[in-house]
DNA sequence: TATGAATGAGGCTTCATTCAT
DNA sequence: TATGAATGAAGCCTCATTCAT
């Protein structure tokens, strides 16, 4: 209404697209996936509900276009360790990776997490466990014992857990995610020379 | 699960209260809180919306209902660990317990996992919280330096995990269930021995 | 359950019925007649719904059994009223008795007053129109003309707003009712010599 | 009421919501407020209860944007009075005008005339008393005696009850309006001759 | 003289979605 | 590139009432 230039909310050209992502995610993560309202998004943009839906088909399309953005670094994660030697040294590297992945998009992780129920209905529910299985595969030895499968799964877990679980504990956030690290990757180390050795 | 014989649904009288529990949970682990209906538990159980309502006052409380009584035994367990001494034999009793608190109210605990954001706004998520930091200071060392903090709360995320995430892996339930333990133990022993031999 | 002498709520043999309609009329005066649940009745009374129903065959018969118990007197008072002359004693001994029957039932005055609405499509609204009529019938005088015939109905409202309107203003409540009577009185003194100057 | 030639409906753009106050009003005089669903509402307007919530918030809201519409001459006449001198005349006109806008938004005022318990725990009782003690602040003089205030208030009343409790007397309504008018008049003179005099 | 258990109807409200403009 | 207006389905919850015991 009336002039251009004001400084309540600037460029917001062409880029509405991005910001209902970006808002998205952020009340997703924060009160889950059914409890937020497209009433709600587009309250906090300032637009009308039916402008969402002239950028995203369905509810389901948002939370998919930001999954599939974010979750772009798994694919080619597993894309590189499918050309790598199953060595300790790769699965360390992996461990590592992942983590950095995890820290980046933290908040649809901490959604995926929290949300498994709902996600599981969803598109976006399978996918994730595609992608979780590619991530899985290039990691454990197919010839290691129960015990080591799952101390590889538990090195996966033990990253996811530390994103969120360890808020509570008293300390700086980025030597929490070192420990976090450190404990994943020792866990690989016994499950690699687990089966190794024998 | 034991009763006397009965084909589909007899003598009903004066169980209303625990087959609504029993269907809210099966429900409720299923599909998640937000997308069980009243009106499906309710059908169900071929009851009215309305007898629902003269056994509990609202949706949530159905569910506090289910949590009070299923997770009485987590607090038996804290209660019992805090008067043990501090040794690695608790510890690892811990983990053995926690272990079979888990598989006995597996629906519970899956659905607790996989609906946290959900259940974080309602009264069982604090709830919760606060068991599950009665379990880790029955568990933890407050003198163990961070990684080793990490391995007590990665042991107890590996028994939750492990009830869940390993479906998935071929193999036999008690089997996989044993080896989840076996891990779960030897984090703590890891975490222990890191501990006192400083 | 156990003894029978107990402080906490003595009486109750018989006097059940009498109960029922002192919480009624309470809560009904109080928050509306829709507002009012059977259950918050019960409630108060710590018996049950159902037991309600024993006493009384619907909700409305609560009111009505209440209201034709209250307003016995103003019966009465038409009775005495229509053997009376039409002299302005007797208007004045009117509006006194009126006002006596007022203050003795006023939370049902209140709640008829309050309720109109509601009240209309009860069997009780048609009543107490009826009585309200007959009240007029032996206070005006058909040949009066129109602005006296107000000044009576005046009167007669005073009384009414009197009861309620007047909580707010300050001072003691038996010389706010003295007021009231007196300014009730002196309309139906005019409204008297208007007519009979004539 | 004056629009342009329509058969039953056409063109019903954007004055919907006016039509859903119209009828909301119209069903709350007449059958009072808890007793008219909102589905009732939106079965006389020909539209569905989710568009009753595009325009109003909940059903409460639709009567405050009544309320509040309605309302706005009492304030203006408040407003008025304060800068007027306490003279017999300022009351008496304060009367005319305000028996001017009883008639004018008669369906409102009757409205709240019979549903006072439930519009007592509504945000409009709260607001509809404040404004009836202005009035009274701009009639009352502070130094009037108890009777002569009680007679400020029978006059208020008066007028009130004017509007519907003489719908049963026989004769011209223009009539009976002015008849009402003149005793609300007397009295206010009788109550300011009484204060001044002394 | 009451209770326990249940029902059917209906209340208000919210949601994702659509479509003409 | 959006908005205004509306819908149909469904949600949770409350109510007066009933009936076997």
């Amino acid at each position: 209404m009336g002039g251009t230039m004001d400084g309540t909310r600037q460029r917001r050209r062409g880029n509405t697209r991005q910001r209902i992502q970006d808002v998205a995610l952020e009340l997703f993560a924060e009160q889950g996936y059914e409890k937020t309202s497209l009433r709600e998004i587009a309250e906090r943009l300032e637009v009308t509900k039916a402008a969402l839906y002239y950028h995203f088909k369905t509810k389901e399309e948002i939370l998919v276009s930001i999954f599939d953005d974010l979750t772009q670094p798994i694919l080619d994660l597993i894309e590189w360790g499918k050309g790598q030697p199953h060595t300790l040294e790769t699965k360390q590297e992996i461990v590592r990776r992942y983590s950095d992945i995890l820290a980046d998009a933290a908040p649809l992780f901490r959604f995926m997490q929290e949300n498994q129920a709902t996600v599981r209905e969803l598109r976006v529910g399978e996918t994730f466990k595609e992608r979780m299985q590619g991530l899985r595969d290039i990691m454990i030895d197919p010839a290691a014992d129960l015990v080591d499968q799952v101390r590889y799964i538990s090195a996966i877990f033990t990253l996811h857990a530390g994103m969120f679980f360890l808020q509570d504990l008293p300390g700086d956030a980025e030597q929490k995610r070192k420990a976090v690290q450190e404990v994943a990757a020792d866990l690989v180390t016994q499950a690699h020379r687990g089966t190794t050795k024998s």
